[in-house]
DNA sequence: ATGGTAATGACAATCATTACCAATAAGGAG
DNA sequence: CTCCTTATTGGTAATGATTGTCATTACCAT
């Protein structure tokens, strides 16, 4: 008897099946982040998809962004440096599971996947934890260190 | 031989030892935020204060706000949902460290700090391996836990 | 009490994001 | 393949949060 296989929903499949359509536009936006480590403006996609689709308009791509990010295809994160970023959900990820790492000096943000054994143990206690008390329905975490990169603390020790 | 105690610096007087001035404006900032559970606006604040100190800036708040925020007296968060949110850093805060519950669908957020010996043994882990491995020295860091709140499921059941 | 300057408040300017709307193009039905 | 419905687009205007400017005020060290 063969192993039930859940067999990954591609993100096409997923946006047709609830109804959507797939442009040209919505191909390259996500053309360009899968491309990508991650954590991309609205601009920078922008800029990159007006390469090879000048046509593109900006306001197309915040709205796709929306649209994928409401669909569980994109992520939306907000550092506290003015504007969101972009990548793609964890599911549609070559990089998978990850935090993220963000240099308060010059913003720069570093993707980590290590330590995720200890993290599922710590998140198994906390999620169920919180769940019950706060009668929470959880469907996602988000992990953030905050500190000096290297460049930053080399730049400090200089002066 | 007395145990050494770090005497908690007031805020004010942290401040004054960095060459800054205390005014009135910087003070009924800071005593809304003293006075609330966490993560107001910057508009939140202004017409709090406003309230008892008519003549206040909003320029004034955001400036304020960054002033303290720079000076690791508050801290800045940003969720998804537009606007910059402040509260006490952990240090003054009469809340202490906690983590938050954010609600995707009415952005509620709840502050919660169950769960901290867990928190703490798993992040000393992390916090330890991820220096090394990426030269990062990390000063602070942020848990979020993202999903429906009651209200919110109940609101979906319904449908 | 006073002088140097950090800080303020009003207003203008900026920057990210959203609303609007007429024009376009997926993609199902025939 | 063609037609039709309507999701989607792109351009522009509007919004809304935050920041810059600058003349004026008020801390506070001396």
């Amino acid at each position: 008897m063969p192993k039930i296989r859940v067999k990954a929903e591609s993100w096409e499949d997923s946006v047709r099946v609830a109804g959507f359509r797939m442009t040209q536009p919505r191909r390259e936006i996500m053309k360009v982040l899968e491309s990508t480590e991650g954590h991309l403006t609205a601009e920078d996609i922008y800029l990159q998809v007006h390469e090879i689709y000048p046509n593109i308009g900006l306001t197309t791509v915040y709205r796709n962004l929306e649209f994928l990010n409401e669909h569980g295809i994109v992520a939306k994160i907000c550092f506290q440096h003015g504007k969101a970023k972009y990548e793609l959900a964890e599911q549609y990820s070559p990089v998978g599971h990850h935090h993220h790492l963000v240099c308060d000096e010059c913003t720069k943000i570093i993707n980590y996947n290590d330590f995720m054994q200890e993290e599922v143990e710590f998140l198994e206690t906390v999620e169920r934890g919180l769940s019950r008390r706060y009668k929470f329905r959880i469907t996602h975490h988000e992990i953030q260190f905050n500190g000096l990169c290297q460049d930053c603390q080399d730049k400090e020790d200089q002066s």
